[in-house]
DNA sequence: CTAAATCTACGAATCAATTCGTATTCTTAG
DNA sequence: CTAAGAATACGAATTGATTCGTAGATTTAG
């Protein structure tokens, strides 16, 4: 189902961010969510996607003269390869110094189910 | 006294990881850890950390013939700036989220002060 | 039907990362 | 002194990411 994961460049991860929000998406939708935080072309993003579609990282179908897209990357495994490796190079192989950091400094508002999960797995270390 | 982040490549993150881990290393120093665990050349470290120096990442003194390399990027700093783009483009601005991967599936056995400090701020959220 | 608009395909240019071989310099052992 | 060893400097090749222009095809408006 999933591809072999051909960790993402910063351009393709920005894509795939895309892509995991809206399940499937013409080019023109990628660009224009792309756009709205960074200036870049059409064709930018058309031969990107391209790319990714001939590394097997996205699927595609036609849908009239378009062509939908879809992440074939999964999203956990990817979250858990990259955690991973920060972890090891930039947090002294400490998972409890990358939770630090993250909770630390930020004004994000946690959900009830997501503070109970926290605690759970806090407790349990 | 820290250089401007020039977010590093993946090369160059495992070499400052080996500089902050020493304080100070030669070239042989981070070609020997690098060793360790990936197959590479002499005189690609070398001529990585001569491009570090260039980029004003690295600094260097002469010690007789060597040179001793220390990092000049603030870790802390890389940090806050690689966990925000992790959060950003992969746990879909969730900090919490994050910090729930980083904790899971893990055999790191926390020291009492993290433990402490991780309680005091999950408490707070 | 025709023109404009909307797409995709493709090639080419640029830039950066990475790797490694060779030259050169300096130190040290014999 | 000379040769071997240990460093650095540097150039060149390769590879990959990124950008964008242009061409071609199809749809739609008038």
């Amino acid at each position: 189902m999933y591809a072999k994961i051909h960790k993402p460049t910063e351009g393709e991860l920005e894509i795939l961010s895309v892509l995991w929000e809206r399940e499937e998406a013409s080019v023109k939708d990628v660009h224009q969510q792309l756009s709205a935080y960074k200036q870049t072309g059409y064709t930018t993003t058309l031969k990107l996607l391209q790319l990714m579609f001939d590394k097997g990282m996205v699927s595609r179908i036609e849908n009239g003269r378009k062509h939908m897209y879809r992440s074939r990357i999964d999203r956990g495994a990817l979250r858990e390869q990259q955690t991973n490796r920060l972890i090891g190079h930039l947090f002294e192989g400490s998972p409890v110094q990358l939770a630090l950091q993250a909770l630390r400094s930020s004004y994000y508002r946690a959900s009830a189910e997501e503070l109970s999960e926290l605690k759970k797995i806090v407790a349990a270390l």
